[in-house]
DNA sequence: ACACATTTTTATCGAATGGAATAAATGTTA
DNA sequence: TAACATTTATTCCATTCGATAAAAATGTGT
């Protein structure tokens, strides 16, 4: 935590409360009208605060999205790890093909339930969307990056390719197609403003949710399967 | 255009002008920084005119931005129109199957080059993909969507996809099986802020961006023909 | 050249913003 | 209970913001 005047090794339980309070607000707030479009005040108001509380528990409004980035980034790690280490094991074993793209398959399944299947997963969602920094440095370090769960996923479909094909795939066209592959999911998180246009509802719970895990599990399996080394040598 | 104290039908080309200034500036710095990021005066001082210019010619700044909405949807439809009309001529005739993926295929390649061929693509790209209106209406009123290229792109896909499994597919979940496939494409401009971190590199011109349509070529091409009516029962 | 139209410019406004400083209220522990 | 720690609340600041009004400058047509 940046610079807050608050020490969090001896901090009141009470603090502790107002504190994730006013994150679960920001959150939303930040992912519904983006960090230039929030005031501090807003986020007080909705949080019961006054806007003093925000430089204090976070130092200034740039530390209290900091924080709200460290929040989704622990929830989402939280919801897909095991399925990434799951794959991740399969990967450094001598799996076979069908294991890996199941598990593959797998892992895009938790990122939809993190993304999709309830009312605090479309706000962390929404927050992810609309990544804006009042900085330059609009964007999450690399090393950060690195170390979360998109990383992971991008990381182990480069690693499936090489697999798949038998390492006759280029490096970069590798990580083309990977990005390519999960656009096939990220893309309703990505349209979530307009789900309601292209979808005819913006909710994506329940059977639409079994639905939609169906279809990105269909089309990411043919797609794996047309990589694979001995298939169509025209291809 | 809403409301501006200037009058289109009688303006001089100077004023023509200079509002086109305006509004190139302005597309590039709402891209960048999003609509409340940016000050009208940032504006103003980077088009070279007085803060005052942007309500003489747009009426306010939410004016200005409906006029950079206007402009790229414009450059849009130009750029991918020709495509879709071929498209849509193949869906309303007795087209074989493999016309109508070539002819979709023909479409996501006119898209990909609006993405990404250019630095101007990229700035206009860049401004569709920051789209954070001031108002609870941030969204592209649905009857102005429904004219625009991606409910054309998208209303093509259902098409196909209905011809292609010979009407077996529901209603619902052709919508969203479109959606997947063009997200294939789709996800490298929403993904614009890290491409550099996936990719390792964030222009994807010339040989890269031929490497694209070939990709998403190819995955699109395997899906439609996993959608055939006649193909694999057990599937 | 002059009258009129358009565009640019200057000066100003009220409101909102992120934040600082300080005091008051509440919690914890001996 | 009192001393100390933490948290909450009030007051205030300087700056920035979108916008208005009016004047000055420039363009157009007869």
């Amino acid at each position: 935590m940046t610079g807050a005047r608050r020490k969090t090794d001896s901090g009141y339980a009470r603090g502790e409360e107002t504190r994730a309070r006013i994150i679960q607000v920001a959150l939303a707030l930040f992912g519904e009208h983006g960090f230039d479009g929030v005031s501090t005040r807003d986020i007080a108001a909705q949080a019961g605060v006054p806007a003093p509380s925000l430089q204090y528990y976070f130092d200034n409004k740039e530390g209290l999205y900091a924080a709200c980035i460290a929040d989704v980034q622990a929830s989402a790690m939280n919801a897909v790890g095991p399925a990434l280490d799951n794959l991740e094991r399969l990967l450094a074993s001598e799996a076979s093909d069908n294991q890996l793209i199941d598990g593959y398959c797998a892992v895009l399944e938790s990122f939809a339930d993190f993304l999709f299947a309830s009312p605090d997963a479309a706000r962390r969602a929404l927050f992810i969307k609309r990544r804006i920094m009042p900085m330059k440095s609009a964007l999450m370090p690399r090393e950060q990056w690195a170390k979360g769960p998109g990383a992971r996923l991008h990381n182990c479909c480069i690693g499936i390719i090489a697999r798949l094909s038998g390492g006759s795939t280029s490096e970069e066209e590798s990580r083309m197609t990977a990005v390519a592959i999960n656009g096939q999911l990220l893309t309703f998180h990505f349209s979530r403003d307009h789900l309601d246009y292209v979808l005819g509802y913006d909710e994506i719970t329940g059977d639409r949710l079994a639905m939609l895990k169906r279809i990105v599990r269909r089309q990411t399996t043919l797609v794996f399967k047309g990589l694979k080394r001995p298939s169509k040598p025209q291809r």
